[in-house]
DNA sequence: GACATCTCTTGACAACTGTCAAGATCGGGC
DNA sequence: GCCCGATCTTGACAGTTGTCAAGAGATGTC
């Protein structure tokens, strides 16, 4: 954990929540930290480089985490918990299996072109799991919410359609994910035509999820 | 290249075709690689510790390899050139579309059964590509080949059915390798049981890929 | 204003990295 | 035997890494 007790928000303050300056820096601190490993990747990321593009010095990060490994964990859940909502709104607002499925493929396509580095460190951090044990269990936890996040378009999909799903969750973001990963490979070599392609992906997948009536 | 001329094999030698005793090291030391990169990754695994898992010491990387990458690259490329006929027997030896099936899901469990080690490591240098550019080359030209190779089992296994695929060599490759690396991921937690999943999945999604005949 | 606590910087540490050069060792041709 | 090139080892180099300790600066309390 920190280097100090280790404040669980809210520990007598009134009502705008400040979350304890302690927190608020850990999180100032782990987004510049996303920036640098978006860019350099997790193993070339030094801590110094780290806090060379924060306001802080190299020291400091031990004073708001205990090492490494514990920052990019905090870093990486950080980012992801804004993500795995990211398609809530093609969720709700779709209100035919065509329309979702087409806010879906858009919406898969544009986080390629916004967010490409970091979706590079995510594949990184989830690979360098498989050799660090002390990656594991948070990238597990966090691989379970994305398979969740997929889940709910899936299933809102067979809806709309009238149709039952034919795949398990797992399945259905096995699926994707390994098409979304091609994409994003292929997106850092030849740019933009890549995500055309991924969303006639998309379009084409999709309705070969669902069974018949 | 490499610290002496290249000697692109049989520079005059009479049947049995030795490919230089030059290339016999770079393919022994390259064998001893593929054992330290598979068990701590790309980042981890320094020349030292290649070396002391070889009959070697650590300054003779630089006698057959201009530095680590060229090793690392050619390790990669040694490995995957064995790899890529995996399910050429399937596709040979299947005379009925069930029977290919059933015949590449438990090739695909085995593989991971037999060798996770070098997948994993197949995964951290194709997601170190998108970070160094200098990996990039040799990793696409790889995944090619790979693509190529599970397009060889859709391709008969349409065939077999007497329907047309209803996705490209690209999305068949996609859709399977993110299976197969969910499958990998949770393997080397969970163990053997992820692997029937796998199967299961595999004959699941496999008859989703052809159209109407 | 003085004290105590939180915050942050600086500088150092030991370990490790890829690289390379100098030289030892080996093997075969004469 | 001797020599010469190929092969390999040893030891060093400059740079980088995560970590931490000592202390400076800031902040708020009394």
């Amino acid at each position: 954990m920190s280097g100090r007790l280790s404040s669980s928000y809210d520990a007598g303050v009134t009502a705008t929540r400040p979350v304890d300056k302690f927190d608020r820096r850990r999180t100032e601190l782990a987004e510049s930290a996303l920036l640098t490993l978006g860019e350099l990747g997790y193993a070339r990321a030094s801590l110094r480089e780290i806090a060379g593009n924060s306001p802080f010095s190299h020291g400091v990060v031990h004073y708001y985490f205990d090492d490494k490994l514990e920052l990019v964990i905090y870093s990486i859940r950080h980012y992801k918990a804004r993500c795995v909502t990211r398609y809530d709104a093609v969720v709700r607002d779709s209100a035919t299996a065509g329309e979702l499925v087409e806010a879906f493929a858009a919406k898969l396509a544009q986080t390629i072109r916004d967010e490409a580095p970091m979706h590079r460190l995510w594949y990184d951090l989830r690979t360098q799991s498989m050799f660090e044990d002390g990656l594991r269990e948070a990238i597990t936890e966090i691989d379970a919410t994305l398979e969740a996040m997929i889940w709910r378009v899936v299933d809102r999909y067979a809806t709309l359609s009238g149709r039952p799903p034919a795949v398990g969750p797992a399945a259905a973001y096995g699926m994707l994910d390994g098409l979304f990963q091609q994409a994003l490979l292929t997106y850092l070599s030849a740019g933009e035509p890549v995500l055309t392609g991924l969303s006639a992906q998309v379009r084409t997948v999709l309705p070969l999820m669902l069974g018949r009536p």
